[in-house]
DNA sequence: TGCTAGCTGTGAAACGCATAACAGCGTTCG
DNA sequence: CGAACGCTGTTATGCGTTTCACAGCTAGCA
């Protein structure tokens, strides 16, 4: 009855990735995208590593799974492995994705993704409430969740982003899987239950404002301590 | 230069839990509340371990170190277990929280912790737009961050929240960090650069979905696969 | 009342990940 | 011109977490 958990490892590219690791390859990423931006050509294994607050052997562990190779002496040229990390991770064309939800949090996830990340846009937004739906929001149509199948395989939207009261959330998402989704995002305070080939992750602000406020209460790094039977 | 990366383990009252445990152990507690609000009496490993979707015996590994145990013909006392995990978790009096930024992202985390989660109380806002400061919003009252450090300090908040845009975000948890803050969580996408005895949890949504569209490119759970070497 | 079934709690193995250690190489300075 | 240095890419080691496997127990039933 209760499903063993599959592997955390996936395919990607031609090497199986684990999923730590492309969390972190988009994170050199972006820091790498910094450095270009403030001029940065030569970056060594040691710095970008402080920068992504990994250990430089972790990071250029990570490096190995991307088709590039830097020099001894200057280090990794700062545009082109940016280019590398891109060719792994990033799609062939732009990917489409939908938001679910424009509430409070939604209209956050607007917001921030206004300009940025010109590979992943958000093209369309829906929701269930007749004063948000059939307008536009910034630039962005939306429309009422029963419309979510058609326009949802019209548009070839494969990624969505679940924003709605945990009550909603389920049924939302089963919605969005019958429409062909092929990846989910779900803020909402549940566990989904959905189909294994589904990938789902979720922001659960909640339980991890519970976690910070557990560990806000001991003294951080604790190393040596006298081991009591 | 690079510090040594500390140890994940953290002690907790008497034990030293793992951070993975802490999560897991909210999780749980969540949803055991959700069955007691049904009328749920008594829950069995393999249940709750579904819910929760992990595996019954990680379920059992995980209540060890709560002090109760279950009865093997009725499972587990829906809540007296939720109290065992609260007396493990919950801080001994109300946990007093800020949140710094009082935009769209701010406001829906006021949204989400209405009501909800009694222990833990946004007292406090800051922000740095005139407009926004020296009011209430959802009945808690707004400062400048230029007061953040006698405000903190008077009313004995160590938890704090971080909406700001990714450029301010350093200099606010530094100035959290002076008024005495013990752990942070930070919804800006910068790596924070902290003393090592504060705590800090990053919510880096850009990552997450970059994260998540990754993944929809692929067959989800791929096991066997020719080797190729 | 003795036996079976099914669950819990826990010691032991297995797995995956992070860390440490090493080989290769280009530069630089004696 | 040679040798030492410092960084990269890669292989081995160690550690923490998860999974496996089993002992113990309680109710139910013949």
């Amino acid at each position: 009855m209760t499903r063993k958990r599959i592997s955390k490892q996936l395919r990607a590219g031609r090497r199986t990735v684990s999923e730590l690791v492309v969390v972190r390859l988009i994170l050199y990423r972006r820091i790498l995208r910094d450095l270009a931006f403030s001029g940065t050509r030569y970056v060594f294994s040691h710095q970008l590593a402080a920068l992504a607050d990994v250990t430089p052997e972790q990071l250029r562990r990570d490096l190995m799974n991307v088709r590039y190779e830097g020099s001894p002496t200057r280090g990794y040229e700062v545009v082109v492995l940016e280019e590398c990390i891109g060719a792994f991770l990033d799609p062939p064309s732009t990917q489409a994705v939908a938001l679910v939800g424009v509430g409070n949090l939604g209209r956050a996830l607007f917001a921030y993704f206004l300009g940025r990340r010109p590979l992943l846009q958000i093209v369309a937004a829906f929701d269930i409430d007749p004063a948000k739906v059939d307008r536009m929001i910034n630039g962005c149509p939306s429309y009422h969740i029963s419309e979510a199948r058609t326009v949802m395989r019209e548009r070839g939207i494969n990624v969505a982003m679940i924003a709605v009261p945990a009550a909603a959330a389920q049924s939302v998402a089963d919605t969005l899987v019958e429409a062909g989704v092929r990846s989910l995002l779900n803020f909402a305070d549940v566990r989904l239950r959905l189909p294994p080939d589904v990938y789902v992750e979720h922001i659960d602000i909640g339980v991890t404002l519970e976690k910070v406020a557990f560990f806000a209460r001991r003294p951080a790094g604790v190393e040596r301590e006298a081991g009591s039977p």
